[in-house]
DNA sequence: ACTGTACTATTGTCGGACAATATGTCAATT
DNA sequence: AATTGACATATTGTCCGACAATAGTACAGT
């Protein structure tokens, strides 16, 4: 095989991509702070030489990103991204991954235990009595299958908040985008654990008051197994890949 | 106060957002599989009734999520987003969240021992040989800052790798791009524990290698903390906001 | 204090245009 | 047979100009 010499692809980016580029680094570099509004399209066209139309592709680049957004529907402002915004982009990712409840619930497992715990050193009043809310509501709830897995799943999301940890939020979001509101729908709905949810609740309620990140966490970890016992037992197969929803 | 009857907003989405949202479902539903090539902008355009611009704009909402892609270029062609461009949506959300180092080092509390004992398992003939050669590598460059680091980073991909799940990968992606670069780049830096990170890396890839979980996963904790410790003492704030770069 | 009107700014959408570039075909060359 | 060249075609990237719909504002009128 005679010798060849290899050149790399030149990297000719498109218009849009740059300034889409340009915009987000104005952002992350704080140059642009959040809440503060975009130039209109025209100006922001005439500022970066290129039409109207390069710039809207740019903008829909980053609106779903979720750093940009619209105040009232006109303007352009810029946005701390929400959990859950971010949090469809990895869902979209894995569902085309076909990930499997077992994978999902691995993270669970590495995931919600340390919520737990963390839990117990950060969580402020505001977060205790949300829990504690909760708590009340799904006593209420308990053989209303829909209203239980709400409050369920609100439960978990109360308590991953009350880490206030913005990493956390977002590692998990899939988790509650795309695991418990089919996994968790189906155990409830096979086996009506109603009750084991609420003390495992209830448990890990009280070890966050009492400041007992050890219990919180081990209790966080049964409930959580759990949840792996009733996706076994249900008709839902663990190893299947989760299925599309809406 | 006297009553008052409170209408919902209506949702006027705008065509490009709605054609988005179908070309979405499409995609994930399965309609048009991994690898398939979309229509051209032209046909899209005549099958929604709308104008190669809004189909544009439609278009690029998609791209940053990753699950569409370019072809050579030209056509655009469905894809199983990667890791990495999931990633930087997450890690571009962090930062404008002013993530610390703390809060990325407490969610790899959470996932990174979870890897290794999962991959103690799950890990392949192929993905031994990999770190291995790292290993090798990393003894190799264990006086050279930069190789080091990349090393040592190489090594947390490898292994979460390993365990071939999806979730897991996406949840950690923005450690590596994030957490790792910047924060073990100062430990490196500041304390040269080349030989510390080095026999940490050695007992994680002995324990996948004779299939014993609670050692891997030991030692990664091990491996983690050492890594605290580092930062701590480095001049870089644990609880300072990771810094934007590029 | 509320309502209606008029004006402006800005976005959402349209349609058409053209250059640059991949792709495919077919002949010519070695 | 394999490469090269020439040519036609398809498709994207970018531009321009236009217009309707609507949010914001200002200013009256009751």
């Amino acid at each position: 095989m005679p010798k060849q010499i290899n050149f790399d692809k030149i990297a000719h980016q498109p218009a849009y991509r740059v300034v889409s580029e340009k915009i987000r680094n104005s952002i992350l570099s704080g140059e642009i702070k959040a809440g503060e509004l975009l130039p209109t399209e025209t100006d922001l066209a005439e500022q970066f030489g290129v039409t109207r139309s390069t710039i809207r592709e740019a903008i829909r680049l980053l609106e779903h990103g979720g750093i940009l957004g619209r105040a009232d529907r006109k303007r352009l402002v810029v946005t701390l991204p929400k959990t859950d915004t971010v949090g469809r982009s990895v869902s979209s990712a894995l569902l085309m991954h076909q990930v499997t409840y077992e994978e999902l619930w691995q993270v669970a497992m590495g995931l919600e235990p340390l919520a737990s715990k963390l839990a117990c050193t950060t969580a402020t009043k505001k977060d205790k009595q949300l829990l504690a809310a909760n708590l009340v509501l799904t006593q209420e709830v308990i053989n209303d299958h829909d209203a239980l897995l709400a409050a369920e799943i609100e439960f978990h999301d109360l308590l991953a908040n009350a880490t206030h940890n913005s990493a956390l939020l977002l590692a998990r979001a899939p988790l509650n985008e795309l695991f418990y509101p089919t996994a968790w729908g189906e155990v409830i709905r096979a086996l009506s654990p109603g009750e084991r949810i609420l003390i495992a609740h209830q448990h890990i309620y009280g070890a966050i008051c009492s400041n007992n990140p050890n219990k919180a966490e081990y209790w966080m970890k049964k409930h959580m197994e759990d949840f792996r016992r009733g996706i076994e037992m249900g008709n839902l197969g663990f190893d299947k890949p989760v299925p599309v929803t809406e």
